[in-house]
DNA sequence: TACCAGGAGAAAA
DNA sequence: TTTTCTCATGGT
Protein backbone atom coordinates (compact mmCIF):
# COMPACT_ATOMS: atom_id res chain seq x y z
CA UNK A 1 0.00 0.00 0.00
CA UNK A 2 1.40 3.74 -0.82
CA UNK A 3 1.63 6.33 1.69
CA UNK A 4 -0.95 8.25 0.32
CA UNK A 5 -2.93 5.27 0.28
CA UNK A 6 -2.34 4.41 3.69
CA UNK A 7 -3.06 8.06 5.41
CA UNK A 8 -5.97 7.87 4.03
CA UNK A 9 -7.20 4.46 5.49
CA UNK A 10 -6.02 5.95 8.83
CA UNK A 11 -8.23 8.24 8.43
CA UNK A 12 -11.51 6.59 7.17
CA UNK A 13 -10.84 3.48 10.23
CA UNK A 14 -10.96 6.90 12.31
CA UNK A 15 -13.70 9.00 10.99
CA UNK A 16 -15.95 5.88 10.91
CA UNK A 17 -14.87 4.96 14.79
CA UNK A 18 -15.45 8.28 16.05
CA UNK A 19 -17.43 10.19 13.43
CA UNK A 20 -17.22 14.15 12.65
CA UNK A 21 -15.43 16.63 15.32
CA UNK A 22 -16.65 19.76 14.11
CA UNK A 23 -13.05 21.79 15.87
CA UNK A 24 -12.06 23.70 16.69
CA UNK A 25 -14.00 24.55 19.44
CA UNK A 26 -14.52 28.58 19.43
CA UNK A 27 -16.89 31.23 18.49
CA UNK A 28 -14.08 33.63 16.76
CA UNK A 29 -10.72 33.55 14.83
CA UNK A 30 -9.17 35.37 17.72
CA UNK A 31 -11.01 33.11 20.67
CA UNK A 32 -9.09 30.10 18.72
CA UNK A 33 -5.78 31.77 18.65
CA UNK A 34 -6.10 32.34 22.39
CA UNK A 35 -7.56 28.41 23.05
CA UNK A 36 -4.19 27.52 21.09
CA UNK A 37 -1.84 29.66 23.21
CA UNK A 38 -3.65 28.01 26.24
CA UNK A 39 -3.62 24.36 25.13
CA UNK A 40 -0.44 24.35 24.78
CA UNK A 41 0.64 20.88 27.13
CA UNK A 42 -2.73 21.41 28.92
CA UNK A 43 -5.99 20.01 29.18
CA UNK A 44 -8.58 21.65 26.73
CA UNK A 45 -10.98 21.29 30.15
CA UNK A 46 -8.60 23.45 32.00
CA UNK A 47 -8.42 25.90 29.04
CA UNK A 48 -12.35 26.25 28.63
CA UNK A 49 -12.32 27.59 32.30
CA UNK A 50 -9.70 30.22 31.83
CA UNK A 51 -11.54 31.17 28.30
CA UNK A 52 -14.67 31.62 30.24
CA UNK A 53 -12.76 33.40 32.76
CA UNK A 54 -11.71 36.13 30.16
CA UNK A 55 -15.34 36.02 28.45
CA UNK A 56 -16.85 37.15 31.89
CA UNK A 57 -14.20 39.74 32.18
CA UNK A 58 -15.04 41.22 28.85
CA UNK A 59 -11.23 40.86 28.56
CA UNK A 60 -11.58 38.25 25.36
CA UNK A 61 -9.85 40.89 23.11
CA UNK A 62 -6.69 41.41 22.00
CA UNK A 63 -6.89 44.97 23.18
CA UNK A 64 -8.14 43.88 26.46
CA UNK A 65 -5.13 41.70 27.32
CA UNK A 66 -2.72 44.08 26.16
CA UNK A 67 -3.92 46.47 28.95
CA UNK A 68 -4.75 44.47 31.19
CA UNK A 69 -2.04 43.98 34.34
CA UNK A 70 -0.13 41.13 34.70
CA UNK A 71 -1.16 39.61 37.85
CA UNK A 72 -5.40 40.00 36.72
CA UNK A 73 -4.55 38.15 33.14
CA UNK A 74 -2.59 35.50 34.99
CA UNK A 75 -5.76 35.15 38.05
CA UNK A 76 -8.00 34.70 34.72
CA UNK A 77 -5.51 32.24 33.06
CA UNK A 78 -4.99 30.48 36.16
CA UNK A 79 -7.16 27.09 35.89
CA UNK A 80 -5.06 26.68 32.61
CA UNK A 81 -1.94 26.16 33.96
CA UNK A 82 1.48 27.87 33.23
CA UNK A 83 -0.23 31.26 34.20
CA UNK A 84 2.46 33.20 34.19
CA UNK A 85 4.39 32.19 30.91
CA UNK A 86 1.07 32.02 29.34
CA UNK A 87 -0.18 35.31 30.30
CA UNK A 88 3.00 36.96 28.89
CA UNK A 89 2.60 34.96 25.40
CA UNK A 90 -1.00 36.61 25.51
CA UNK A 91 0.01 39.47 25.62
CA UNK A 92 3.16 39.34 23.30
CA UNK A 93 0.77 37.67 20.54
CA UNK A 94 -2.08 40.31 20.76
CA UNK A 95 0.61 43.40 20.61
CA UNK A 96 1.84 41.67 17.81
CA UNK A 97 -2.03 40.88 16.27
CA UNK A 98 -2.76 44.59 16.41
CA UNK A 99 0.03 45.86 14.96
CA UNK A 100 -0.40 43.17 11.71
CA UNK A 101 -4.31 45.06 11.74
CA UNK A 102 -6.35 42.10 13.89
CA UNK A 103 -6.95 38.97 12.48
CA UNK A 104 -8.42 40.57 9.30
CA UNK A 105 -5.00 42.10 8.91
CA UNK A 106 -3.65 38.53 9.33
CA UNK A 107 -6.06 37.07 6.55
CA UNK A 108 -4.61 39.17 3.66
CA UNK A 109 -1.05 37.00 4.02
CA UNK A 110 -0.12 34.17 2.10
CA UNK A 111 0.18 30.67 4.30
CA UNK A 112 3.54 31.05 3.85
CA UNK A 113 4.44 34.82 5.53
CA UNK A 114 1.05 33.69 7.95
CA UNK A 115 3.03 30.64 9.17
CA UNK A 116 6.06 32.42 9.19
CA UNK A 117 4.84 35.35 11.05
CA UNK A 118 3.42 33.37 13.56
CA UNK A 119 6.19 31.13 14.55
CA UNK A 120 7.77 34.39 15.05
CA UNK A 121 5.84 35.41 18.28
CA UNK A 122 7.44 34.96 21.21
CA UNK A 123 5.80 32.09 22.87
CA UNK A 124 4.28 30.89 19.12
CA UNK A 125 6.26 27.45 18.37
CA UNK A 126 5.63 25.68 15.31
CA UNK A 127 2.50 23.46 16.12
CA UNK A 128 0.65 26.58 18.15
CA UNK A 129 0.93 28.16 14.46
CA UNK A 130 -0.42 25.67 12.76
CA UNK A 131 -3.04 25.17 14.59
CA UNK A 132 -4.07 29.04 14.47
CA UNK A 133 -3.33 28.74 10.55
CA UNK A 134 -5.47 25.68 10.19
CA UNK A 135 -8.05 26.15 12.59
CA UNK A 136 -8.31 29.84 12.43
CA UNK A 137 -7.47 30.65 8.99
CA UNK A 138 -8.77 27.13 7.33
CA UNK A 139 -5.44 27.04 5.17
CA UNK A 140 -4.15 23.68 4.48
CA UNK A 141 -1.29 22.82 6.85
CA UNK A 142 -1.06 19.49 8.90
CA UNK A 143 -0.53 19.86 12.90
CA UNK A 144 1.86 17.55 14.03
CA UNK A 145 1.07 17.04 18.09
CA UNK A 146 1.91 14.60 20.51
CA UNK A 147 -0.47 12.14 19.67
CA UNK A 148 0.35 12.17 16.27
CA UNK A 149 3.87 10.87 17.06
CA UNK A 150 2.34 7.92 19.90
CA UNK A 151 -0.07 6.99 16.86
CA UNK A 152 1.68 6.97 13.93
CA UNK A 153 5.04 5.70 15.42
CA UNK A 154 2.66 2.54 16.91
CA UNK A 155 1.50 2.30 13.31
CA UNK A 156 4.90 2.00 12.15
CA UNK A 157 4.71 4.70 9.61
CA UNK A 158 6.98 6.86 11.36
CA UNK A 159 9.82 6.54 14.03
CA UNK A 160 8.15 9.34 15.82
CA UNK A 161 11.56 11.17 16.80
CA UNK A 162 11.35 13.27 13.36
CA UNK A 163 12.03 16.78 13.10
CA UNK A 164 8.21 18.55 13.42
CA UNK A 165 8.71 20.35 9.61
CA UNK A 166 9.36 16.28 8.39
CA UNK A 167 6.28 15.12 9.64
CA UNK A 168 4.32 18.01 8.62
CA UNK A 169 5.66 17.55 4.79
CA UNK A 170 5.22 13.82 4.96
CA UNK A 171 1.58 14.52 5.89
CA UNK A 172 1.14 16.90 3.35
CA UNK A 173 2.24 15.53 0.71
CA UNK A 174 0.53 12.02 1.53
CA UNK A 175 -2.98 13.84 1.70
CA UNK A 176 -2.52 16.83 -0.33
CA UNK A 177 -3.41 20.33 0.38
CA UNK A 178 -6.64 20.01 1.61
CA UNK A 179 -7.58 22.31 4.50
CA UNK A 180 -11.17 20.41 5.69
CA UNK A 181 -9.41 17.17 5.43
CA UNK A 182 -6.53 18.70 7.96
CA UNK A 183 -9.38 19.67 10.12
CA UNK A 184 -10.79 16.97 10.62
CA UNK A 185 -7.72 14.29 10.67
CA UNK A 186 -6.37 16.00 12.93
CA UNK A 187 -9.44 16.28 15.53
CA UNK A 188 -9.42 12.51 15.05
CA UNK A 189 -5.89 12.08 15.84
CA UNK A 190 -6.70 13.85 19.30
CA UNK A 191 -9.81 12.57 19.95
CA UNK A 192 -8.09 8.58 19.45
CA UNK A 193 -5.00 9.73 21.65
CA UNK A 194 -7.37 10.70 24.07
CA UNK A 195 -10.22 8.33 24.37
CA UNK A 196 -8.66 5.21 22.98
CA UNK A 197 -5.27 5.04 22.16
CA UNK A 198 -3.72 5.96 25.77
CA UNK A 199 -5.45 2.99 27.30
CA UNK A 200 -5.54 0.65 24.82
CA UNK A 201 -2.60 0.97 22.75
CA UNK A 202 -3.43 -0.84 19.37
CA UNK A 203 -5.26 -3.67 20.68
CA UNK A 204 -7.46 -5.94 19.05
CA UNK A 205 -10.72 -3.64 19.33
CA UNK A 206 -8.57 -0.59 18.41
CA UNK A 207 -10.17 0.71 15.21
CA UNK A 208 -6.62 0.96 13.72
CA UNK A 209 -5.51 -2.06 14.63
CA UNK A 210 -4.39 -4.62 11.38
CA UNK A 211 -3.38 -1.68 9.16
CA UNK A 212 0.54 -1.92 9.55
CA UNK A 213 2.12 -5.62 9.81
CA UNK A 214 5.03 -3.80 11.83
CA UNK A 215 2.65 -1.80 14.24
CA UNK A 216 3.50 -2.04 17.68
CA UNK A 217 1.05 -3.52 20.27
C1' DT B 1 0.57 9.09 44.91
C1' DA B 2 2.09 9.49 40.35
C1' DC B 3 1.28 10.55 35.86
C1' DC B 4 -0.55 13.02 31.97
C1' DA B 5 -2.44 16.82 29.23
C1' DG B 6 -4.18 19.37 21.87
C1' DG B 7 4.30 22.99 23.82
C1' DA B 8 7.71 26.44 23.91
C1' DG B 9 11.76 28.64 25.36
C1' DA B 10 15.77 28.89 28.28
C1' DA B 11 19.59 26.65 30.22
C1' DA B 12 22.86 23.09 30.36
C1' DA B 13 25.69 19.60 28.33
C1' DT C 1 23.85 21.19 18.14
C1' DT C 2 21.25 18.27 21.11
C1' DT C 3 19.30 17.26 25.52
C1' DT C 4 17.26 18.62 29.80
C1' DC C 5 14.74 21.64 32.68
C1' DT C 6 10.96 24.82 33.81
C1' DC C 7 6.49 26.46 33.70
C1' DA C 8 1.38 24.67 37.00
C1' DT C 9 -3.54 23.42 37.22
C1' DG C 10 -6.94 19.69 37.23
C1' DG C 11 -8.42 14.96 36.10
C1' DT C 12 -7.59 9.93 36.34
Amino acid sequence: MTARATFRVVYRRLYAANGRQHWWPGDSRFEIMVGAVLTQNTAWTNVERAIANLKRAGALTPEAIVKAPHRRLAAWLKPSGYFNVKAKRLKEMCRWLIGRGGVRGLARLSIHDLRAALIAVHGIGPETADDIVLYAFERPVFVIDAYTRRIFARLGLIRGDEGYETLRHLFERALGADAPLFNEYHALIVRHGKDTCRKRPLCGDCCLAGICPTAKE
